[in-house]
RNA sequence: UGGGCUAUCGCCAAGCGGUAAGGCACAGGACUUUGACUCCUGCACUACGUUGGUUCGAAUCCAACUAGCCCAG
């Protein structure tokens, strides 16, 4: 029988190193790949920080030199011209429309198992595998594929990946899954990884120092326009640097002293204003999502109990999820959420499965439509 | 230019004769495959508007000056 071929996302780091030996070891036939996402070397200024990228040159060479030792062919892809509009134009547009977005999200979206997926079946390959912390199974009664949390609930990465397709996922394997991040350092460790002792990622990949809004002026050549920071009440309190500078519940950065701790409230792109509030004011109850894509379930015409994140690292919260004629998904949630913030994602859990996600794009308090026979169900009781 | 009040870190603000609280902002760090939030650390190394004076000792008392504010014009 034929050797069942995967493709490996190696973006440098470890995570995906030990995914690739893994790989090699259940007995795949394996090549590695590295994603060239963006110009990197444009990014650099004096005083670089480029190990904090995912896809610099040294990450290059680190994931060709881990490919090597494996024995595996390595190639790089530049799919920067698609990164480039798929991720970084939206990332600006989002920001200049007072949204926040995840470019992770958006990065896997159309990248990792968009461009790269495709591209593993054009080399006629059975599986796209990267170093993703999440586990995806086969559910005979249902029929569907589904994704769950990682064992590793420390780096769960599931809420990245709420946009992966039944399609998609029954081509994917994720190595890792099951394994915590202390076993995958050590297995790096054993195997001689260069990468073994390298830190894990963070913060954006194409902005290495952190500077974001720094990064859209640089990108665009425009300067952000200042205008007024504005409270509840619509009275004028300050000048701010331009809407891309905020998010939703951002404190830090306001430089503007009001006495108490200021929050951003609210933003209006079409006024250029940017509210500022008290914490007590960011809390809300509902929202509404598009881009919705569901894995557990094919609808959600009936409202079902989930628990949900709002952001990458938060605690799931107990709601009620449901899906509207449209589509679209709305969430109301037992308790008020703090800074639910428009661009962001909703990903809904069953316990360790994920149901499926969105992009919240508008707040409400709208009541939970009940359905007769769906009341008082068990887990709602104390 | 008659009367009254106030002047302390970038902002707000304690202090009322015994040798400069605090909050906000800001900076650095931790956390983190998004942005945030949060947490930790630092932030007037004897210029407390200026100049004198009284005191063993003053940001704290007195005087003049300067600036701002208020009420009268």
């Amino acid at each position: 029988m034929e050797k069942k071929k995967a493709i490996i996302a190696m973006s440098g780091g470890v995570d995906s190193s030990v995914s690739a030996f893994l790989m090699q070891q259940a007995g795949y036939e394996c090549i590695g790949a590295t994603m060239k996402l963006f110009h990197n070397e444009d990014l650099k200024e004096e005083g670089e920080k480029e190990d904090k990228t995912c896809c610099s040159l040294n990450d290059v060479e680190d994931a060709r030199a881990v490919a090597f030792r494996l024995g595996m062919p390595f190639y790089v892809f530049n799919f920067s011209a698609d990164f480039n509009h798929a991720v970084i134009d939206r990332f600006v547009e989002d920001y200049q429309k007072g949204r926040t977005p995840n470019p992770c999200i958006e990065c896997n979206r159309c990248l990792k198992f968009e461009k790269l997926y495709r591209r593993m079946q054009e080399l006629n390959m059975d599986f796209i595998v990267t170093g993703h912390y999440a586990r995806i199974s086969f559910d005979e009664e249902s029929g569907r594929w589904q994704l769950k949390k990682a064992v590793d609930s420390n780096k769960d990465q599931s809420y990245v990946l709420y946009m992966l397709t039944q399609e998609q996922l029954a081509h994917i394997i994720f190595p890792l899954g099951g394994m915590t991040k202390p076993e995958v350092r050590a297995l790096a460790e054993e195997h001689g990884f260069i990468n073994a002792r390298k830190h894990d990622s963070q913060d954006i990949c194409f902005v290495p120092d952190g500077d974001y809004a720094g990064f859209i002026e640089r990108y665009t050549g425009t300067k952000p326009v200042p205008g007024n920071y504005v409270n509840p009440q619509g009275e004028v309190l300050g000048t701010h640097k331009g809407i891309i500078h905020y998010t939703i519940g951002q404190r830090k950065g306001l430089g503007i002293a009001l006495g108490a701790p200021a929050y951003v409230t609210d933003m209006n792109p079409e006024k250029n204003t940017v509210t500022l509030g008290t914490n007590d004011q960011l809390f809300s109850r509902g929202l509404i999502a598009d881009q919705v894509n569901l894995i557990s379930c094919a609808s959600l015409a009936v409202p079902k109990r989930v628990s949900a994140k709002v952001r990458y690292r938060q605690t799931e919260q107990p709601a009620m999820a449901w899906q509207t004629e449209d589509g679209r998904l709305h969430v109301r949630f037992d308790e008020p959420q703090r800074a639910i913030t428009k661009g962001q994602a909703v990903v809904l859990y069953d316990g360790e499965l994920v149901v499926g996600g969105g992009t919240i794009v508008e707040l409400a308090e709208e009541e939970v439509p009940i359905e007769p026979n769906e009341l008082a169900p068990s887990s709602v009781q104390p």
